[in-house]
RNA sequence: GUGGGUAUAGCUCAGCUGGUAGAGCGCCGCCUUGUGGUGGCGGAUGUCGCGGGUUCGAGUCCCGUUACUCACCCCA
């Protein structure tokens, strides 16, 4: 039992430093969504199976929860952990909604739960931050552009790499097809999926095998998928395709509205893009869907997604249409960390240490941090009256960037700067650190050098 | 779910065809009798993942097992 305690794959945690990160992270992105007025909810971890079924079929990837006492007949509490928060989401708009507005507009920070094999960036506990609009019976199509215009937002104003905002548009692709004359439009989606993995000719292979398309469809559906472009040009690569389609029509009007709107105002690190070949969700997604993809990091595959669905929840009399997209913290910002990308400037948040000169005095050393408390600047005391130096390594070990040396009667206190060793003579009563070593900070990559 | 890899000090790892365990970093002490970092000297630390087998002898070979890890599958 003395022995080492061996991690649990798939559930990450981390150590006080790399907390700082994603502390910040997440404030970050609460600050943005309520900068556009989403309110903030959160919901229980569990649901029932069968609200979590998917198709009426449990996913295995669902855990189930289960009390130790139960009898050998009961099988299990009907309860299982969600895995994402669209789920919960909906069910909690269908339990709430007579003490609802809408459209209401939310957002969701939580952790969820699949039971996959761990890899990087996957995990089976994991932090998602999600933001929707929904509506009741109809929502305006203004509010995709809306919801994805504070994603970008909120993504820009991260210490990330840059991120890329792929958006298409479901019914472009259906109406595309339809006008084509395809039978089978979701097997053909499915297959168009699969460019990623096989060369474009197998992929058209596929679509005649499996879609029942002619070459020639095949061929069409293949031009579609590789238009890619950062602005609304894509509208008149479509056209000349020749294909004629009202819902073709309506998917190219909205997805242009959604790049143009999210590239709009200018961003630090977000690209916007509009890529035919996007799928996503073919079960419930109707409109607009996105994809985002980080720099560097495109081996995690997306880092955060979303779209349009005409019915997020229904309760069978009322319907409510849904928009949102969800950022994938875990994913994302563990391998940042991993990597050194992104990293905390200390691991406590006190920005002083006040020294303790021998135990007679210690009384003397906290009513320093008190006075410095009261202004509002974490310090805490040292632990043992040790030889200064031992003093400042402590201090040194944890990243407090200053050691306060209590003064005697008739003599000032001084504080020192440990990181460049000047020390000055200090009242504190007044002493204030640089605002930049007033908490812990996200350190980036370029920062550091 | 399928296949591969790994498991030795706090961390990263070495240990050739079997002979009773090592390095670097870190940690502790002293040089440095109240101000750290650099330098010098010294020191501590391991049921070599677990169980079994082969052998005079196993960290090393064999079998099993567990965990971790990578890839595939899947991925709302």
């Amino acid at each position: 039992m003395a022995n080492k305690i061996a991690p649990l794959g798939g559930f990450p945690e981390l150590l006080p430093a790399a907390r700082v990160v994603e502390r910040e992270v997440v404030a970050s992105l609460s600050r943005t969504f309520e900068l556009h007025g989403f309110a903030n909810i959160e919901t229980r971890v569990v649901e029932p199976l069968d609200r979590l079924a998917k198709g009426g079929e449990i996913d295995k990837e669902i855990y189930v929860l289960r009390r130790l006492q139960a009898g050998d007949g009961d099988s299990d509490s009907g309860l299982g952990l969600h895995f994402d928060l669209t789920v919960p989401f909906a069910r909690y708009v269908l339990e709430h909604a007579g003490h609802l507005e809408f459209p209401f507009r939310r957002f969701q920070i939580q952790p969820a739960w699949r039971g996959e094999r761990p890899q990087e960036g996957r995990y089976r506990q994991f932090t998602q931050a999600d933001v929707d609009i929904v509506g009741v019976d109809v929502l305006p199509f203004h509010h995709d552009v809306e919801v994805m215009r504070v994603m970008v937002d909120a993504l820009d104003a991260l210490p990330i790499p840059p991120v890329s905002f792929q958006f298409n548009n479901r019914k472009l692709i259906q109406g595309f097809y339809r006008g084509l004359g395809l039978a089978d439009v979701t097997a053909a989606i499915r297959t168009i999926d699969k460019l990623d993995k096989l060369p474009a000719d197998r992929v058209a292979a596929l679509l005649v095998s499996d879609a029942g398309a002619t070459p020639e469809q095949a061929q069409r559906c293949l031009e579609l998928a590789t238009i890619r472009v950062s602005d609304t040009s894509f509208v008149e690569q479509v056209r000349k395709l020749g294909v004629e389609d009202d819902l073709l029509e309506e998917g190219l009007t909205e997805l242009a509205a959604v790049v143009e709107g999210c590239a709009a105002g200018g961003h630090r690190h977000v690209t916007v893009e509009a890529n035919l070949r996007i799928a996503r969700g073919l079960d419930y997604y109707t409109g607009t869907v996105v994809e985002i993809f980080m720099e560097g990091y495109e081996r995690l595959k997306s880092v955060g997604g979303g779209g349009r669905y005409d019915a997020l929840a229904s309760d069978g009399r009322t319907t409510y249409p849904g928009v949102g997209v969800s950022f994938g913290v875990s994913r994302s910002l563990i391998p940042l960390l991993a990597d050194g990308v992104l990293s905390g400037s200390r691991a406590v948040p006190s920005a002083v240490l006040v020294a303790v000169v021998d135990e007679e005095t210690r009384d003397a050393s906290t009513a320093v941090a008190d006075a410095l408390r009261a202004r509002g600047i974490p310090c805490e005391v040292a632990a043992n009256a040790q030889k200064f130096g031992k003093q400042i390594r402590y201090a040194e070990r944890r990243g407090i960037p200053f050691v306060w040396f209590p003064g005697s009667p008739g003599v000032a206190g001084e504080v020192k700067d440990i990181r460049s060793g000047e020390q000055v003579a200090a009242d504190p009563a007044t002493w204030t650190p640089p605002t930049e070593d007033l908490r812990p900070q996200v350190v980036t990559e370029e920062k550091k050098q």
